[in-house]
DNA sequence: CTATGGATACTTGTATACAAGTATGTTAGC
DNA sequence: GCTAACATACTTGTATACAAGTATCCATAG
């Protein structure tokens, strides 16, 4: 292989990389078929570590495998992608009733400095990057009282939700009102303010609910 | 391979099962070495499938793979068994005043065949049986309310708790006051008494964290 | 006796070869 | 023209060979 930009511990994780990526940004769509020995030989590497990462997306459910028939990135499970959100709506609820009671200050500081860079790109057409720093703020949140652990999981059982939210993600995000709530979260925690921050984060929350069947309508091979 | 008795799909679905089992029971210990080629050796296959079953085992925290170095079977976390316990705590309450509210037919009466059986085996010293039967307990609540995902994440999650309590077993668990919760339990959604169902289910999950430091103690050398 | 160096065996990572089931397309028979 | 049988190519599953880093042990130098 050529490894001409990222260290990679192995080639196995960086195919995984490449895949995940490929498939969380689109680039293979929903229901594409995609082949151990079409990736191999694309990236110059043996089927060994291509195997082994499409074992591992195959256990995050992003590809299906059918021995000896042929392997096919998932199509989007609107069940699956109602239980994520189902999910991380109760778990996070609960993370921010941790917070709000006590949270790490070198996490706050890290959690002012996000907030920072979101006001910054909020009215760039850079979508991609204020998702990323969306997801890195809850990410932080969950870090401030002490669960990654929890975040790992959410983060793994939203993947689904993701390729969802890319799909719709040109289409009208009110990134304005999600950063001023982000905001009042972190204030909320600096306070204390435990009635104000958990009514923040319901509503926060409750944005997690797109309409599915609009994006369904517009992708219908998707799902 | 000899394939003696259950129906495997493939050899590696064989060789996790195997393994997973064997470390769950601890029949693997804590800390233990275990290599692919002594795995493949003993189970008459080859190396490829126990390595694709190692690599499952590693992402589900099972065992830690030092590259070159050698595997091991994962000591037990606490922090992350901690988390685990909070993380089951908030989604199983969130499930159960879903089921307080609508629950599927068919899935209550295999509630109550479940604890009919809980009751058979309640005086009986086949703490296993008591076991999985408990574990099937909680995964038919989750059914009953269409939330499979959830529950296969939770189960996932529970993997180092359970072993925990796998080494707990013999030394006092209150079976009765248990089954009898999972009764009211049962009895309170079909009733749809929502006050009661949510109190028990509070107390019922309360009881999931263990004085872990005892245990400790007693296998210092697991941890 | 101690420390350092290197040979050796062992570990997991990667590449390749072979096995077995599946889909496709073509040809023979009608 | 249509159907059925078969050959072929292709897919993932499994086995094996080789690569490269690591630990251990032993001999040798001091």
């Amino acid at each position: 292989m050529e490894n001409n930009s990222p260290q990679h511990v192995s080639v196995r994780s960086y195919v995984y990389d490449k895949l995940k990526n490929d498939i969380m940004k689109l680039i293979y769509k929903p229901g594409q078929r995609i082949t151990e020995n079409v990736v191999s030989d694309h990236l110059n590497v043996s089927r060994t570590p291509v195997r082994e990462a499409f074992l591992k997306l195959s256990e995050e459910r992003l590809i299906e495998v059918y021995p000896q028939r042929g392997t096919y990135v998932s199509l989007i499970n609107k069940k699956l992608v109602e239980e994520s959100v189902f999910i991380r709506e109760n778990l996070e609820l609960a993370i921010v009733k941790l917070a709000l009671r006590q949270f790490d200050e070198y996490y706050m500081s890290m959690m002012e400095k996000n907030l920072a860079k979101q006001k910054e790109y909020v009215d760039s057409p850079e979508y991609v990057q204020l998702f990323d720093l969306d997801q890195e703020f809850h990410e932080i949140l969950f870090a401030g009282v002490d669960k990654f652990y929890s975040w790992s999981i959410i983060e793994n059982s939203m993947v689904n939700y993701n390729r969802i939210r890319m799909l719709s993600l040109i289409s009208s995000v009110n990134w304005q009102l999600l950063i001023n709530q982000h905001e009042e979260i972190c204030n909320a925690i600096k306070e204390n303010d435990e009635e104000k921050g958990i009514a923040v984060m319901k509503d926060h929350l409750s944005r997690l609910t797109i309409d599915i069947e609009k994006i369904e309508e517009k992708f219908p091979d998707y799902f």
